[in-house]
Formats: C-alpha cells, structure tokens, sequence
RNA sequence: CGCGGGGUAGAGCAGUUUGGUAGCUCGUCGGGCUCAUAACCCGGAGGUCGUGUGGUUCAAAUCCCGCCCCCGCAA
C-alpha cells in the first residue's frame, strides 16, 4: 500500500524479487497539475506495467477493504507512504501483521515529512525504519533501521532519494525475514514529530542566522521551494551558499559576486543566491538573471 | 472545461498594441586601457524570431488559425 514515487520504487524492489504482489493498494486518482488533469499515482502505473491489480478505495475506516484482502488473502502488507491512516482490521488481517517503512529514526521525526525536517532542523544524520505498525502515527515496534548521512548542502529531494534506494532494500530484507526479526518498543521519551511542510514554512525569515536559512532552502527544495518577496514579487530561492559577515539591514541585497551569487544579509552573516525563479518565470542562476533585468541593490527582501 | 505568464544569437531580455532595416545586456573572439570592481573603451562573429512548407498581405517576430513545449498560482 502506497501512493507517491517512494512507495512506487519500493513497489518495484518487491515485484522484482522473490516474493509474489497479490495486489497493490493506493490512494484515488486525483485531479491535480495544470488543467486539473486526473493523474494516476506512482503506485498505481508501476502496478499496472507490472500486471497488478490496483485497488483504489475513497475510504477505508468501515471496512471497504476487507472483501478486497479476503480475496487476496496477502501474509502481508508493506505500506509506504499510503496516506491514511490504517484502521484496526486492515492492521490484524495478515498472518506476519503490516511493515511500514518510515524515514527517519524512529521515535525522531514521526510524521508526515520526516525528510524535510531532517534538513530542515541540520541534523548531520537520518535514517530509514521498518516498523510493525498498530494504530498510533508512528508508533510501532521497530524491525530494521539505518542510518543516512545527510549532506552540507543536500536538498530534500536528493536525500529522499537516495532514501528511497535504501529504504526499498531494508523493507524487502525486513520482509525477507520477518519471520526471525524480534520487535523492539521505541524508546521513550525521544519523540520528535515532522509535520506536513505548509507555505508558510518556506517563508524565509531573514533575521535569522545563516545555518538556518541555509538549512530551510535545502529543506524546502524541490517542494515548496523556500521563497521570500523582493518589492511585493515573490522569488522562490532554489539553492544558495553561505557567506560571511557584512553590514546592512537583515534581508538587504548588499551586491552580486562573481561566481557566488547575489549576497543577501542574514542575522549573522549573509547568503550567496544561486539559483533563484521569479514567479511566472523559470529558474535560473542568479547571474543569468541580472543579464536581462536589473535588481536594486540595498532592496530588503521579505 | 480551474486561473495566468512565456517560447527572438550560447545565456537573460526588449521589440508584437499602431505589420515595413533583427535590437539590448552578458558571454565569446580580436584590440585598447590599467583600476571606475555586479570593472571601462573600440571592433568582430553568432538568429529558419517554438512549429505548419497554414491563412491574410505588396510586405508578418508583429494580425488570424492549428499543433508542440516551458513556467507561476490553485489543487
């Protein structure tokens, strides 16, 4: 069970192994892009190539599911980034119970955007979990885990997916074994939570230190992308460098420097903008964009 | 039928309203200057203006029609 490309690469680490797929369960398609086309999510194109069957249920709290599992009777079920929460006879149906795959170190980052916020919050390193799953968000006895380094300047989407890869294959060695792994409780009282990312967090404040802008645009890339607005025009920030120390109000646009960028203050040093996109615009570096429009100098940005 | 912006030289843009010589900044190549530092001056190369062998016209980057592609918002 899974909806986005994650679940879909794990999807297909199992369909390429030993184990047989009974079935693939994802979320409804859903009307989304320009012209609010009904895509077809990851899960379900990689089933279909695959010859899967591909269930689609709105809902599944009272019980829509189970005449599909007592129809394919699966031994188990492997969810990845499904997108609800599983209730109670989904959880006990299947003899070896459901193994969720979670990317962080569980009980750190329990949530919705554990990668994210892993960038987001500087931490030097992450990891994958593959847990039993009960009924609370996250909480499960834990199976497998790895950790995953994080780089000084790793975007989210990079991380996620070098944690796709390896998350895939420690969920296909946790149900490869599932049989002789022992549960372990999370530990307590090292609960971290990781919630869904909004707008408004991509919010750049420029008052704060440089670690945390820089931290937030990797964070934020390649969703939403860290934005913030230069004379009422929002400017989203695709990738940026630390810079040292100069004077001027937080936010400021002191200059461009060859090679580096155009230098943003920040509350203890500034910010080298490379790559940047004004709205209706496309991304491009900001030395590019200086070549066919002006920016004043010593503007605030927002 | 969600709303909107755009495709012009290697890069980024103007020109399209009011059809009539293909323009700007950067880069690049050649030369000069020697400090004015997102350095300056002079000169050169480089473009089927997304596409149709589309329509209108004496004449289309510009007006009309079809198609392709890119991007922002909203979901």
């Amino acid at each position: 069970m899974g909806t986005p490309d994650i679940a879909a690469k794990c999807l297909k680490m199992l369909i390429d192994s030993s184990m047989t797929v009974v079935g693939a369960v994802s979320q409804p398609d859903k009307p989304k892009g320009r012209g609010h086309k009904l895509m077809p999510t990851d899960v379900k194109i990689t089933a279909t190539d695959a010859n899967i069957p591909v269930f689609q249920p709105e809902k599944i709290k009272s019980g829509e599911l189970l005449p599909i599992l007592e129809e394919l009777k699966p031994d188990i079920i492997a969810v990845v980034a499904y997108g609800k929460i599983l209730p109670k006879y989904v959880l006990d149906f299947p003899k070896f119970g459901c193994v969720n795959l979670h990317a962080s170190l569980l009980p750190k980052l329990r949530g919705a955007a554990p990668v994210q916020w892993a960038v987001i919050n500087g931490e030097k390193e992450t990891g994958v979990t593959t847990m039993l799953m009960d009924e609370g968000l996250d909480t499960g006895d834990m199976l497998l885990c790895e950790k995953v380094e994080i780089g000084e300047y790793e975007t989210s989407d990079e991380l996620f997916c070098r944690i796709a890869e390896i998350g895939g294959r420690l969920l296909l060695k946790t149900i490869e074994n599932i049989e002789n792994i022992v549960p372990k409780k999370q530990p307590e009282g090292e609960e971290s939570y990781a919630p869904m990312i909004t707008k408004e967090m991509a919010h750049i404040d420029w008052s704060k230190p440089t670690d945390s802008i820089s931290k937030l645009i990797c964070g934020m890339n390649s969703r939403p992308m860290a934005y913030s607005f230069y004379k009422d025009e929002q400017v989203k920030i695709i990738s940026a460098e630390k810079g040292g120390i100069c004077d001027g109000e937080n936010g400021e646009i002191i200059g461009f420097v060859k090679g580096k960028g155009l230098q943003v203050k920040t509350a203890d040093g500034s910010i080298y903008i490379k790559e940047l996109q004004f709205s209706g615009g496309k991304r491009m570096f900001s030395e590019d964009y200086l070549r066919g429009h002006s920016l004043d100098f010593g503007t605030v940005l927002k």
